[in-house]
DNA sequence: ATAGTGTAGTTGTCTATACAACTTCTACAA
DNA sequence: TTGTAGAAGTTGTATAGACAACTACACTAT
């Protein structure tokens, strides 16, 4: 019933975090080098690069071929800030969620689609405007631009049974994302979706996707202030 | 002059997430095995190993002992969302940093700080307030409760050459960071400290942290709407 | 039919060694 | 004093092999 006995490498990186989250080790030391270490615990000098290159990858150190591994000026606050879809987060969280669809239709590319999507002007873009509920209680209004040459079944989705944001990644795999986190005030029509006063603050998640060659889409993702925020945890 | 050729476990991951990004291989697909791929390459099994082992860890693919490997569900669309220290982004960004120390004093603990920090009720708390500039305009107000016993000495620091969280660094090693990204106005005296108007909503980073078994400091940083937002970037 | 057993296949860890690439410092020569 | 060459030390990459832990599947005995 015992448990496992951690492995040499692990029992390294736990050996090195501790001196360096103690104080003993500084920002700006040195740590012994892998020939050393691996003296120290009695193992091959694989594992000990294992080990260190393994906390280097996590930013607690950082090594230069030649010189040394020294101790990490700055340890990273910073977390996978996942932007993940909503209809996960909420299921995760136990609660209902439903949602309306509010529009699904084709427009016709303006200037700024032409330079988010990189449509010719004028081209078909489709639109679908949701909003998200999490156990009746708007949460989110999903403002989204899709390139017809990406997902050219788009408007004949189900999006009560799937969200725009799983039917997409399963039409093009996705290679890159670019988002933006701000706060603002809703526009007219978007606080009378949510249900919310004009002068309620919103957290406004920009997010544009890349697949392959192709611009897949621009959502616009406004989160009422008051019923959501971004939270995140740091570990080591 | 030519460019050294890429080491092999880093072609090895360049040939699999082509096939993931391409989307010959989709999500939920089985990836070959160590040993199908040591034989593509003509390499060690180690050396597969650390190519797919690496791919695992970025969260391309999920790995299973016993079973195999197979094409990750969903890439997750996030980045190091490093809630960094105002003054070095300030400068990486070519601008100038100033800021002005509105309060810098020792308050008695309340309830909340009781919570928050773990000292006493009644224990003396340090307090600063400082507004950050960026060429002279307001970017974020960061409200600071510092726990004495990890930074004794923090009334006497000149925050016009350091900023608090470098102090902080320098006094004691981070071990733990939680916060939260919400959207919210800003109070009265926040708003006049900003110079903005009340009705301008503000992005608002509350942020705890933890050294070792004391919770170091915390704190409320409160940045515009107009003038602030949080970018990132994901890529493969 | 069902439960259990064994086997092949897969990933996780570790070793001992080797060479390459780079940095730092020392010693020596101009 | 200066500059160069070299040696020592460090990390990066790769190999061939070994065993452990686990899964999935086929087979067998009940």
């Amino acid at each position: 019933m015992s448990t496992s006995p951690l492995p040499a490498f692990e029992q390294i990186k736990t050996f090195v975090k501790a001196q360096i989250t103690s104080g003993v080790w500084q920002a700006g030391d040195t740590v012994p080098s892998e020939s050393a270490l691996q003296q120290q615990f009695g193992v091959s000098r694989m594992t000990v690069n294992r080990a260190v290159k393994e906390l280097a990858a996590e930013g607690l150190v950082t090594r230069l071929r030649g010189s040394g591994t020294v101790v990490a000026q700055w340890h990273r606050i910073s977390s996978m800030l996942a932007v993940r879809d909503i209809h996960e987060e909420v299921i995760e969280r136990g609660h209902l969620h439903t949602c309306r669809v509010l529009r699904l239709e084709v427009v016709v590319a303006d200037a700024t689609l032409v330079q988010v999507l990189g449509v010719p002007l004028g081209a078909p873009v489709f639109h679908s405007l949701i909003v998200h509920m999490e156990d009746g209680v708007a949460i989110q209004l999903e403002d989204r631009h899709v390139n017809p040459a990406v997902a050219p079944d788009y408007l004949t989705v189900n999006f009560q049974t799937t969200t725009p944001t799983q039917y997409l990644f399963a039409c093009a795999p996705l290679t890159e994302a670019r988002y933006s986190i701000e706060a603002a005030l809703p526009s007219a029509p978007e606080a009378k979706s949510l249900g919310i006063g004009r002068n309620e603050p919103c957290l406004i998640i920009t997010r544009c996707t890349v697949s392959g060659s192709h611009v897949a889409s621009q959502a616009r993702l406004v989160y009422p202030g008051m019923r959501y925020s971004l939270r995140g945890n740091f570990a080591l």
